[in-house]
DNA sequence: TGCTATCTTCTATCTAAATAGAAGATCCTT
DNA sequence: AAGGATCTTCTATTTAGATAGAAGATAGCA
């Protein structure tokens, strides 16, 4: 068997999704430079080829307005997000959210701000659960 | 510019280093066998392939026995891990541990242990913090 | 009207990754 | 000593993904 075909966005597709989340629709041109400010300088027809791509996988929709393509995303951030990190969750740590936190906990610095609110986000859930 | 190599392990990498975490050294043909416990089929020079290219990338310290290979990991377990969430903590959620942490909330049902654990955790932190 | 800028479509190239077969070395076993 | 089991090394095949050039359509301007 050769290398089967990601479930997930791929970096660059990644990249355009979130462009697009952020604002939507987009002409080609727009992406391209949305990209190019992102440091991700590509040739013209080598986003033309990703998006098409894109389509393909459903993750765009593209409509035409007169002689160029307009794109707009046909998935969620929050359906990407968590289906990636669902799935770095479960191959990386066998499925343990508490695993994935304390890897979390040991390599990143929290902000006193941050970790405030993720505690009551936490009581609240521990009440929920009492119930 | 063509396809890069990632610099983290691939799936069947990882599910390698992890029969090699949980016991090590192993031959080819153990750890063929482990493989095949979770599902993986493979002939044995396909390991044998993965495993030298896994020792190219020092993944894999490989020794000789008699006739036969032995291989030992030369990365481990929480510096693989780690690596691979931060690299989706960053790409995905742009550096946002809390965004990370709040959709794990979103996705995952957490039983009441886990959760006080994870409080602990979190008020420790919040007293470190303090001094 | 003819040239130029702008778009897309098609085709092509290259590497990583996945997988495995052919061939050659070695070591038991009868 | 012959034959098979077992290992490795080498080589090969296939697909995804990244990137872009050539060619063709089209609209606007000098």
């Amino acid at each position: 068997m050769a290398r089967p075909k990601s479930i997930h966005p791929t970096d660059l597709e990644l990249q355009i999704l979130k462009c697009l989340w952020e604002s939507s629709p987009m002409s080609v041109r727009e992406i391209r430079e949305s990209l190019s400010k992102q440091g991700r300088e590509l040739a013209h027809t080598s986003v033309i080829t990703t998006l098409n791509v894109m389509v393909g996988k459903k993750y765009l929709t593209r409509s035409m307005q007169g002689k160029s393509c307009l794109f707009v995303p046909n998935v969620t951030r929050e359906a990407v997000t968590e289906g990636m990190l669902g799935d770095v969750v479960k191959r990386v740590f066998d499925g343990s959210a508490k695993a994935v936190m304390l890897s979390l906990f040991e390599s990143t610095e929290l902000d006193p701000d941050e970790l405030k609110e993720l505690r009551q986000i936490l009581d609240q859930k521990a009440k929920e659960q009492q119930k």
